[in-house]
DNA sequence: GCAAGGTC
């Protein structure tokens, strides 16, 4: 339209962000079909045209080179050779942005303002910049930290420079965790299968699986190696003035005991007691606030709590509410809306559904949340939150997805309602000296625990006395019980350590549970998990070998020399060199233990046995063959290096045929074309 | 085929 304007190319993240970027900015949107499934979005801006391309997370992969595949090269040589290592690119990606590319005179990076996201970013500036290089010193990053107008035109009005510091640190954690990926599970497999003969058998190790293992090892340690205790305490009831009805049960302060001769000596000198004096009554009100607005590893966490999912399973469920609109970006790790959030809207349309009406009364201030939490790094998405829209089941949406999203909406209306009251009473009394007391609470007002109603708390019977009073006491005993050990992890539990821990991200915790469970490292009981053999010798092995690898030490060693690169006191290449030099003598020794690993590894398997693991292996390894028999014979037309392989689309269930080099190449074709004759 | 991290 204009040709006096700039044409400028863009680039974000997501199709989503990249749709509300258009709508903001643009008030007239064209758009094109560039490639399967991805559309670019352009229009006038400021006297310019604006082309917005998104893409789907990161568009590169690394990967080893040639003669340095399963096979092809012993393990050590990934890391032995600095080249080993190579960075593919999506085909159809980079087909798009070289295109674009050459038609721009600017170049604006719009990825989400983090690290992973400059990453990100850099991947598409390398393949634009080598397609054209004058945009080199015509690029631009633009640092949106919402998707509201008013911050997305504050971005697009003041643009950032372009640093790649912030790229290259993440471009480095991605080669390390390659390596020690790649040669780690590369070399442990191959021992495994020295002694069982099986395939499709993996043994993994990573930066973030290994240190999530080791939570669920210790764990198991610690249950087995608890001793379990017999303890005592001593009871007694309180009657009223008619000695007909118990007004309480006390229990003496220095429950439980351990000894049991103690408790003898203390039932036998109260053996003819039937008074007590009360010490002291105290009563107070407490208020307890609303919770602090939620981030996805509190969502995974409550649905997973209460709907007893698996994490992925449910944060796949908040990513199809977000598809469908219900509620917000589920992957963020912010518990803190910003002061001007639009909360009043989404309020104005939860009210009109009836089952949430009444919770309304409760609520004073319809523009802030009671107790905001904390906002963690440079996140651009709000906490999660309803849109505002309802839900109804049908197409994508399921009754779970329904119920997980009443949750959702429930938390959200319960931030803006009153504070939960209880009334606690403590009685302290004497019996013959020897010191009793008991504790109650009862709610006055349930609060915001009515619309989050899974958090309304326990009632105990309330009861009431006067300092320096005579109670009538019977019924002076002691009750045994046992100790437990710690509780295993759970979903909920598990995925709230590892945030604690910084170990992984909030979207890939999950798939790191999934994955442990897939390698047979931990298997599920109930809603908990427990290692098994193997997971149990692959962690002894490394602490041998690595302590640090099985902590969430070496994490933080990387995390400290991406710092580094970032502010620029520490190169790349320097970077790499270092951890690729203090791996390589970690696999040596890896190297050196390896009989020994295989020693464990055959008693681990022993101990497995013939049942459920061999049956489910054989059943997947046979089913492995079948479609590589079937699929093998059909080069990729689009990059003449890879095969068809037939896949199976996840939404819709559909077959189709896909390259068996993707991502590096994103082919695809319907399955009819190519099905073999007759 | 392998990791971890994005997103679909």
């Amino acid at each position: 339209m204009s040709t006096h304007g700039k044409n400028v190319l863009i680039i974000g993240e997501k199709s989503s962000q990249v749709r509300t970027f258009c709508e903001t900015l643009l008030p007239a949107i064209k758009t094109k079909k560039v490639g399967k499934r991805i559309y670019t979005r352009s229009g006038p801006w400021k006297g310019n045209n604006l082309t917005f391309l998104p893409l789907s997370g990161h568009i590169t992969t690394v990967d080893t080179k040639k003669g340095y595949g399963w096979g092809e090269t012993a393990p050590i040589n990934i890391v032995q050779d600095p080249k080993a290592l190579i960075i593919k690119e999506n085909y159809e990606f980079r087909k798009i942005i070289r295109e674009l590319a050459t038609k721009s005179e600017e170049l604006w990076l719009a990825t989400d303002p983090d690290s992973e996201g400059d990453n990100i970013a850099y991947e598409a500036y390398k393949i634009a910049i080598r397609a054209n290089p004058i945009l080199r010193v015509n690029t631009r990053r633009v640092w949106n930290s919402s998707l509201t107008s008013v911050e997305i035109l504050r971005a697009f009005n003041q643009l950032a420079n372009w640093s790649v510091n912030q790229a290259l640190a993440v471009q480095g954690r991605r080669m390390v965790d390659a390596w020690v990926g790649f040669a780690g599970t590369r070399e442990v497999t191959i021992a495994a299968r020295k002694v069982r003969n099986e395939r499709g058998l993996v043994l993994s190790v990573g930066r973030v699986q290994l240190p999530t293992l080791k939570l669920i090892v210790d764990k198991d340690i610690e249950r087995t190696e608890f001793l379990v205790q017999e303890k005592y305490n001593i009871l007694a009831d309180l009657l009223d003035e008619s000695r007909k009805q118990i007004l309480v049960s006390v229990q003496h302060d220095k429950s439980p005991f351990t000894n049991e001769n103690d408790v003898q000596t203390i039932l036998d000198k109260l053996k003819k007691s039937t008074l007590g004096k009360i010490s002291s009554f105290q009563q107070k009100q407490t208020k307890i606030p609303p919770p602090r607005p939620m981030n996805t590893t509190d969502a995974i966490a409550l649905l997973s709590r209460q709907l007893k999912l698996k994490a992925d399973n449910a944060l796949e469920i908040l990513a199809t509410l977000y598809e469908q609109g219900y509620i917000s970006y589920p992957r963020t790790e912010n518990r803190q809306f910003k002061s001007n959030f639009p909360h009043n809207e989404i309020l104005t349309n939860l009210q009109s559904h009836p089952p949430y009406k009444p919770f309304f009364q409760q609520i004073k201030t319809m523009t802030q949340v009671r107790t905001n939490g904390r906002k963690q790094g440079t996140e651009d998405h709000d906490p999660i939150h309803p849109t505002g829209e309802i839900p109804s089941i049908g197409g994508k949406i399921t009754p779970l997805h329904l119920k997980s999203w009443t949750f959702i909406a429930r938390w959200y209306i319960g931030m803006f309602m009153e504070d939960l009251i209880q009334q606690r009473g403590t009685v302290r009394l004497a019996i013959k000296e020897e010191p009793f007391s008991q504790k109650y609470q009862s709610t006055e007002s349930l609060g915001w625990t009515e619309a989050m109603n899974w958090r309304r708390p326990r009632e105990t019977p309330s009861f009431s006395f006067e300092a320096g009073q005579i109670v009538q006491v019977r019924n002076i005993r002691s009750e045994a019980f046992k100790t437990k050990p710690p509780a295993r992890w759970s979903d909920a539990t598990l995925i709230k350590r590892l945030e604690k821990l910084k170990i992984g991200t909030k979207s890939s915790r999950p798939d790191v549970i999934k994955k442990l469970e897939l390698r047979q490292y931990i298997v599920r009981k109930g809603n908990s998990y427990e290692s098994t053999n193997t997971g149990k010798t692959i962690i002894t092995v490394f602490n041998a070998i690595w302590p640090d690898l099985v902590t969430p030490k070496f994490t933080r060693q990387v995390e400290i020399r991406m710092d580094e690169v970032a502010s620029e006191t520490c190169s790349y290449d320097m970077m790499l060199e270092t951890i690729r030099s203090e791996y390589l003598f970690l696999h040596q020794k890896l190297l050196s233990q390896i009989e020994n690993l295989q020693d464990q590894l055959k008693e681990a398997f022993s101990d497995l046995g013939s049942s459920t693991y061999k049956k489910r292996k054989s059943h997947f390894s046979t089913k492995q063959r079948k479609s590589k028999t079937e699929n093998a014979s059909y080069p990729c037309p689009a990059c003449n290096s890879g095969n068809l392989r037939e896949r199976t689309n996840s939404r819709t269930g559909e077959k189709f045929f896909g390259c068996s080099r993707y991502p590096a190449c994103s082919f695809t074709s319907s399955r009819n074309i190519y099905k073999k004759k007759g």
